[in-house]
DNA sequence: GCCAACGTTGGC
DNA sequence: GCCAACGTTGGC
């Protein structure tokens, strides 16, 4: 099952389209607001600490990919902004920095476990709450809607993208 | 704060 | 390689 899945993504990847991601944050961590207020609006995306989280950045993401910036952990959970991906991937610092809660003992310098890329806050939308994405019948099967989905990326299809473009704009 | 879901760890 | 225990996520 696993590997059916990550053929099927290097299958995307190989096609070299545009691909699209779901990819959460606690507002109290960085909120889009946040990284709207950074230098070139760009963030690392640090503390993945997830491994088929990180194999989507490490391995299927693209520069120019698509980004839904969603706020999770939070009083209103649901999408909060627009956004993409801005780098190749590279090594997660937080993992060789002992004063980090994102450290990792177990990471070497010479061979990096966690990986991020660089993400571009384009703009805030309105908040797309969770409620609203339940009654969206085209969305029935994104992967944030499931049961017990607490994966922090994930993918999202280009049908799902339009339809939640256009609610954006509703 | 509760709890369901799920990933990781570690003993065997 | 199994699986119980434990930790974390994240909505409510």
């Amino acid at each position: 099952m696993c590997s059916r899945f990550f053929y099927f993504w290097f299958y995307l990847f190989l096609r070299d389209e545009m691909n699209y991601w779901l990819m959460k944050s606690e507002p109290d961590d960085a909120s889009i607001d946040d990284v709207l207020a950074m230098s070139g609006q760009t963030i690392a995306w640090y503390g993945v600490r997830n491994y088929q989280a990180r194999n989507f950045m490490r391995d299927a993401m693209q520069v120019g990919d698509g980004v839904l910036f969603y706020h999770s952990g939070c009083a209103v959970p649901g999408i909060a902004g627009l956004a993409e991906v801005a780098s190749t991937p590279y090594p997660d610092d937080t993992q060789f920095d002992p004063k980090s809660k994102y450290f990792d003992p177990k990471a070497e310098r010479e061979n990096p476990r966690w990986m991020l890329v660089d993400v571009r806050a384009l703009r805030k939308t309105r908040l797309i709450g969770l409620p609203e994405l339940r009654q969206q019948e085209a969305l029935a099967e994104m992967q944030i809607l499931r049961r017990g989905n607490r994966l922090s990326i994930t993918p999202v299809s280009a049908a799902e993208w339009r339809h939640i473009a256009k609610l954006m704009k509703a």
